[in-house]
DNA sequence: GTAGTTGGGTAAATTATTTACATGGGCCGG
DNA sequence: CCGGCCCATGTAAATAATTTACCCAACTAC
């Protein structure tokens, strides 16, 4: 009989109208066994429509929630809308998305399998990321004087997305599709820049001569791969592990590129915010030091 | 934009609301926001109470919804109540995933907002993908002859890995990223000929214009974008439609790059199917037509 | 039989919703 | 630069929903 029933924590009307059942009085009770019935088309009736299938008073319905529980109508159609929803959805997980797509699939059933395949890609993909080679990798990105990117088919398109957004906030950047084009840029890198190389399988040889280049001219190297313990990642100084399911089917390589590309989301949001902070300091930093000076001055000139 | 949208088929509430923004008026929009911002809130709100903190009028709330599509204000709360609910119970999410990316995240609470976000714009637009018209884009595609893909910005990356997949699968297709190549691939186009606009916002010119010099030589056109009754998705054949959640830090289009390839991904295993039925089916044909000759002998080569 | 109690309803008061109409500001043709 | 027109929005009236106040009938207990 508390308050704190009505809102989030609600998911038990229909438990607490069974249970509050022997206590009704019988015009009550048939609205309450009308409600239970089909809970989801109470929520879309008015008081007057429940009064009337119930054969009884407006009055009655008033008192039948108020002794559930709930200080208004809305409150209980609202809740009642809300648990059926959940309902539906338990048993809404549409058969056989875990599988891989087969010829048989009505295109409804390939997209839900897609849906469903690219959206555990990303999940998982947001549990195995570790946050502090996160954390390692934009600051490594925001301090750099240049960053290479280097991938191979669909990670060269995620390597080219990864080198626009850089572009976008004034960092210098490049992505290169050509291996030995980006293996003479990763040889011009020093200790401060960066290569990253984007591979699903981290096995591609270029990808990996392409680190190893970067490493050699003292670059921090940074991969973006499935597969931590790959070539590519046991060459890399930092690695970031996406958790991509693979369907197989005509290697469509869309779980990959998906959780690649929110990897290289997260890192962009990352140094963004990262270097927005940074020229933050820097401008308190600039106005702590003219501040001594403006004692003597009307105006200090920044 | 009738009946069959409450109900059941409701999941899409927020979908809808996004997608009708942009053709709403200030006020309209402003109570879209709202809703946006805190849908579950919005659910236990009268309309006395939205238009408040709006600052705009019951008038406009009533406008706001009947262009959303729904026909009563209850209609449109209930919904809002489901669907907060299903996402609720979907993956309990943290708290405060729905604002945007501020600059007080941490890199842990980055991860969360943007792998929440990018999910959420996978499975919205699993919802609101037309399945028809999908397969009338499969069925498009598959029989041309040729398919011109344009797109600009993070569309163009879209268009250039639906390319790469439509090539591994043996069709002929180009990804222009140059407005004036892709016009006059465009205008080359005939009746057997396919052109494919991946954009956002549905407005750059561009990206229009390209689809219409494609029309105009007779080729089927397909927009893939978030806006159907943008100017884009009015002149497309075919619009597929996304529906991204936008967040609008360092406006990093992730919600609607997703989407887009998704859509992507859903089109090429759709074709990749189709085509494969046809030659699984001239197979069968093939095999038939030697059927008569295999009694003479042992074996059969096919 | 009468007072008290209980279940239930009618109708009035309140509040929410929808619709009809008015206003005011911006824009276009003259 | 003026008048008219249209668009966006709001005010207020009409309608519909809700909640509350009050009443009646039936049953119970003396």
């Amino acid at each position: 009989m508390e308050e704190a029933l009505s809102g989030q924590l609600s998911r038990t009307v229909l438990v607490r109208i069974r249970s509050a059942l022997p206590s009704l009085r019988p015009s009550e009770r048939a609205i309450a066994e009308l409600v239970l019935a089909d809970p989801s088309r109470a929520a879309t009736m008015s008081i007057g429509d429940l009064a009337g299938q119930g054969g009884t008073s407006t009055t009655s319905v008033v008192r039948f929630y108020k002794k559930v529980g709930y200080s208004g109508y809305s409150d209980l159609r609202l809740d009642l809308a809300r648990e059926t929803a959940r309902e539906s959805l338990a048993n809404n997980v549409p058969a056989g998305v875990y599988e891989d797509i087969n010829t048989s699939d009505s295109l409804r059933d390939i997209v839900s399998k897609i849906a469903f395949n690219e959206t555990m890609s990303i999940a998982d993909t947001a549990q195995v990321l570790d946050v502090d080679k996160l954390a390692q990798a934009v600051q490594a990105i925001s301090t750099s004087r240049r960053t290479d990117i280097f991938g191979v088919g669909a990670g060269g398109l995620v390597g080219e997305d990864l080198q626009q957004k850089l572009h976008r906030i004034g960092l210098t950047s490049f992505s290169w599709s050509d291996p030995h084009a980006a293996l003479a840029s990763a040889a011009l890198l020093d200790g401060d820049g960066v290569a990253v190389a984007v591979s699903h399988s981290g096995t591609t040889v270029d990808t990996v001569d392409f680190l190893l280049a970067a490493k050699a001219a003292g670059a921090t190297t940074i991969a973006v791969t499935n597969h931590a313990d790959s070539a590519l990642g046991r060459t890399a100084d930092i690695v970031l592990s996406t958790a991509a399911r693979e369907t197989t089917f005509r290697s469509g390589a869309m779980g990959s590129r998906i959780a690649q590309m929110m990897v290289v989301d997260c890192l962009f949001v990352g140094v963004a915010q990262h270097s927005h902070e940074a020229s933050v300091a820097a401008l308190q930093k600039t106005h702590a030091a003219v501040q001594g000076r403006k004692l003597l001055r009307g105006n200090a000139s920044a």
